[in-house]
DNA sequence: ATGACCACTTAGTAGGGAACTT
DNA sequence: AAGTTCCCTACTAAGTGGTCAT
C-alpha cells in the first residue's frame, strides 16, 4: 500500500518510478543473457521524449435544419447530445452491424442516456426512428469531397499534411520519429467482431481530461487544449507509449504509439525474429520431448504434450481465459471445448483424424481436419471421456503453466513463438521450393505470393471475399478466352504463312519470324491470365497482410530478392519498407532464418 | 493459485486514393 | 472527365503474456 502511493507520488511530481527501475535490473540480468538488450540499458526504453500530445476529435458539428430526424414519421428537433450520438447511428445505416439486434438495443440503451428527459418521453422505440435523412446526408457530403475542384482537394491534402507535421512526430532520443496513431479516437457505437454483447454502446469522447500523458521530465510538456488540462503527466521511460486514456466499453487503456518505421518498434520487432530463430535450434528436441510426454502417467504432463504438438503443428494460438458475457465467445488451443474437437477413427481414407471446428481470435472460424499420431488420438479420447460439451479439453491445462514449461525449455520461449517460427520456417521452405531462378519476374513474384499464401493459410488468416470478386472473376475469364482466341488466330496465320513459303514459294521469311514472334507473345499473355486467375480464386478468402507484417522475418523476403534479382518494391510498399527498415541493415543475399 | 491490470502485438475492415479504362 | 478497379493505409478491436496484489 505504502509502496503504491509512493509510486503514485513519484508519478504525480513526473519522476521516473524508482521501484520500476529497480525491479527492471534485475529483469536485465536475464535478459541480456538471452542477447534481450543490445544498449545495456535495464528495461529503459528511452531517454529522450518529446511529443505535442494527441490530436483530439474536433467538437460536434450540429447537422443543419434541413436534415431531419423522423420520429413516428413526424420531424424532432434533438437536443444537441441526443443528436450527436443519432448522427452516430445514421452515419452507418448501410452497415450490416445495424441490424442485429444487440447492436439496436445498446444503441438505443446508451442513446436514450444521452436524451433530454423530454426525448426519452417521446422516443421509445427504435423503430420508429428514421435516421434516412441523416443517412443521405452524409452520403452526400462524402461525394461532395470526392467530386471537389482539384485545388479545394490539394487545400484538403496540404491541410492533412500540416496536421501531421504538427503532431504526428515525437523527438524520441534525438531522433524525430514517426507516430503511429497521433489523433485520439472519435466517439462512435462500438463495433466488436463476431457475436459481441456489447457491440452498439456508445463509445465516448476521449476529453484531455481522461488522458495521461507519457514524455520526459525536461522536455517540452504538451499544452492541453485551451480551457483544459490533462488527467496527468508522467515520465515512465520504462513503457513505449505516449499518452493514454481508458476507454468506456471494456475499460481498457488505449494508447498512442510510435509508428513501426521508428527505430524503438523496429529493434523490438527483429528481437521478436531473433527468438524465433533461437527455437529453430531446439525444436527438435522439445517435439521429441512432447511426443514421449504423450504416454506420460500424469494427466497434466500428457494435456501440455498434445496441447503443444497442435500450437506446433496447426499453429494455433495459446487461447488465454476471457471474462465470460464481456466479449464474443472464441477460443485458441487451451481453451478449447470438448465440443470443438471432433475425433473420427476413419476419415478421408486416413486413420485418426482430429476435426477441429471453432471461432478463434476476432470470431474468425477455424475449421480443419488433421490425421494425427495414434497416441494423440487416444489422449484426446481420453480428455474428453465423461464431459460435456461445453467442458474444456484441456482442464488441468492453462496458459500461464504451459509458458511457465516453455520458458524453461529454451529462454524467452512462449507459446506465440511457435507461430512465429513456423511461419518464418514455411516461407523460406515454400520460396526454395517455389522458385526457378530461370523463370521471369512475374512467375517469381507470383512464387513469393504462393508462398506467403502458404503461412497465411497455416496461421488461418482470413478476409471476407470481395464484394466485386464474382463480378471481376468473370471479366478476367472473358479475357483469358478474348486471348485464347487470339492465341488461335496466330496458330492459324502462322500456319498459312508457312504454307504459302512452301507451296507458293513467296519469299518472306521476314514476315514468318514476325507471326512466330506474335504468337509465342500472345501464348505468355494467356498464360499470365490463367496464372493470374488462379491466383486469385486462391486467394479469394486469404489475407496474405497478416503474415507478411507480423510473421514473416523480413529478412527472408530480402535475401530472397537479392538472390533472385526481384527488386524490393516487388514484395514490399514504402510503408512495409520502412517498417522493416532494421532488416535490410543486417540482410544479405545468405541469410538464412 | 488467481485475477486484475497493463503494455504490447496481431487482426480484419472500411474507405480513400492511385492507377487504369472508357 | 468520369467510371471502375485495385491497392493501401488508417483505424481500432482482440489477442498474448508479464507483473502485482490478494
Amino acid at each position: 500500500m505504502l509502496l503504491l502511493w509512493l509510486r503514485d507520488l513519484c508519478r504525480r511530481f513526473q519522476q521516473v518510478p524508482r521501484r520500476v527501475t529497480c525491479c527492471q535490473a534485475s529483469r536485465d540480468a536475464k535478459t541480456s543473457r538471452a542477447g534481450w538488450e543490445e544498449k545495456g540499458t535495464n528495461g529503459v526504453k528511452w531517454r529522450q521524449l518529446e511529443h505535442k500530445g494527441p490530436y483530439f476529435t474536433p467538437a460536434y458539428e450540429p447537422l443543419p435544419d434541413s436534415v431531419r430526424f423522423l420520429y413516428d414519421g413526424k420531424p424532432v428537433k434533438l437536443s444537441l447530445a441526443a443528436e450527436e450520438v443519432a448522427t452516430l447511428y445514421g452515419k452507418i445505416l448501410h452497415l450490416e452491424c445495424t441490424t442485429k439486434e444487440v447492436f439496436q438495443r445498446n444503441f438505443f440503451s446508451d442513446w436514450r442516456k444521452e436524451m433530454t428527459a423530454e426525448e426519452r418521453k417521446l422516443i421509445t422505440h427504435l423503430d420508429k426512428c428514421d435516421f434516412t435523412e441523416i443517412h443521405r446526408h452524409f452520403v452526400e457530403r462524402t461525394e461532395a469531397r470526392r467530386t471537389l475542384p482539384r485545388e479545394q482537394k490539394q487545400k484538403l491534402k496540404e491541410e492533412a499534411a500540416k496536421l501531421q507535421q504538427e503532431f504526428g512526430y515525437c523527438i524520441l532520443d534525438g531522433h524525430r520519429e514517426k507516430i503511429g496513431n497521433f489523433k485520439t479516437e472519435p466517439p462512435g457505437l462500438f463495433r466488436g467482431r463476431g457475436d459481441h454483447p456489447k457491440m452498439g454502446m456508445l463509445k465516448r469522447r476521449v476529453m484531455p481530461e481522461d488522458v495521461v500523458i507519457n514524455c520526459s521530465r525536461d522536455s517540452r510538456i504538451p499544452e492541453p487544449p485551451a480551457g483544459h488540462q490533462w488527467k496527468e503527466v508522467r515520465s515512465d521511460n520504462t513503457v513505449t507509449w505516449l499518452a493514454a486514456w481508458t476507454e468506456n466499453i471494456q475499460n481498457s487503456s488505449k494508447y498512442i504509439i510510435l509508428n513501426p518505421s521508428s527505430k524503438l518498434k523496429g529493434e523490438m520487432d527483429w528481437q521478436k525474429y531473433e527468438v524465433a530463430r533461437r527455437l529453430k535450434g531446439v525444436v527438435d528436441k522439445i517435439r521429441a520431448q512432447y511426443q514421449v510426454d504423450w504416454r506420460s502417467p500424469e494427466m497434466k504432463k500428457r494435456q501440455l504434450a498434445v496441447a503443444l504438438y497442435f500450437i506446433d503443428k496447426l499453429a494455433l494460438r495459446t487461447g488465454n481465459e476471457k471474462e465470460e458475457g464481456e466479449t464474443a465467445d472464441t477460443v485458441g488451443c487451451c481453451s478449447l471445448r470438448v465440443e470443438h474437437v471432433r475425433l473420427h477413427e476413419k476419415a478421408d481414407g486416413q486413420k485418426h483424424v482430429v476435426e477441429l471446428d471453432f471461432l478463434g481470435k476476432d470470431s474468425i472460424r477455424y475449421n480443419n481436419r488433421v490425421p494425427v499420431e495414434k497416441l494423440v488420438f487416444q489422449n484426446l479420447q481420453d480428455f474428453m471421456k465423461d464431459k460435456d460439451p461445453r467442458d474444456d479439453l484441456f482442464d488441468a491445462l492453462t496458459t500461464a503453466s504451459l509458458n511457465k514449461h516453455l520458458q524453461d525449455l529454451m529462454e524467452g520461449l512462449t507459446a506465440k513463438v511457435f507461430r512465429t517460427y513456423n511461419a518464418s520456417i514455411t516461407l523460406q521452405e515454400q520460396l526454395r521450393v517455389l522458385t526457378r531462378a530461370d523463370d521471369s519476374l512475374t512467375s517469381k513474384v507470383l512464387a513469393y505470393k504462393r508462398a506467403n499464401r502458404a503461412v497465411a493459410v497455416l496461421c488461418n488468416h482470413q478476409r471476407a471475399i470481395p464484394k466485386t470478386f464474382e463480378k471481376s472473376m468473370q471479366k478476367l475469364q472473358q479475357k483469358i478466352e478474348a486471348k485464347q482466341a487470339q492465341v488461335t488466330e496466330a496458330q492459324v496465320e502462322l500456319e498459312q504463312a508457312k504454307a504459302d513459303l512452301r507451296t507458293r514459294g513467296e519469299n518472306k521469311p521476314r514476315s514468318l519470324l514476325q507471326k512466330q514472334r506474335r504468337l509465342l507473345k500472345v501464348e505468355e499473355q494467356l498464360a499470365r491470365l490463367r496464372a493470374q486467375a488462379t491466383d486469385k480464386e486462391e486467394n479469394k478468402q486469404v489475407a496474405l497482410g497478416t503474415a507478411k507484417l507480423n510473421y514473416l522475418d523480413p529478412r527472408i523476403s530480402i535475401a530472397w530478392c537479392k538472390r533472385f534479382g526481384v527488386p524490393i518494391e516487388k514484395i514490399y510498399s514504402k510503408t512495409q519498407r520502412e517498417r522493416f527498415a532494421w532488416a535490410f541493415e543486417r540482410a544479405d543475399e545468405d541469410f538464412e532464418f
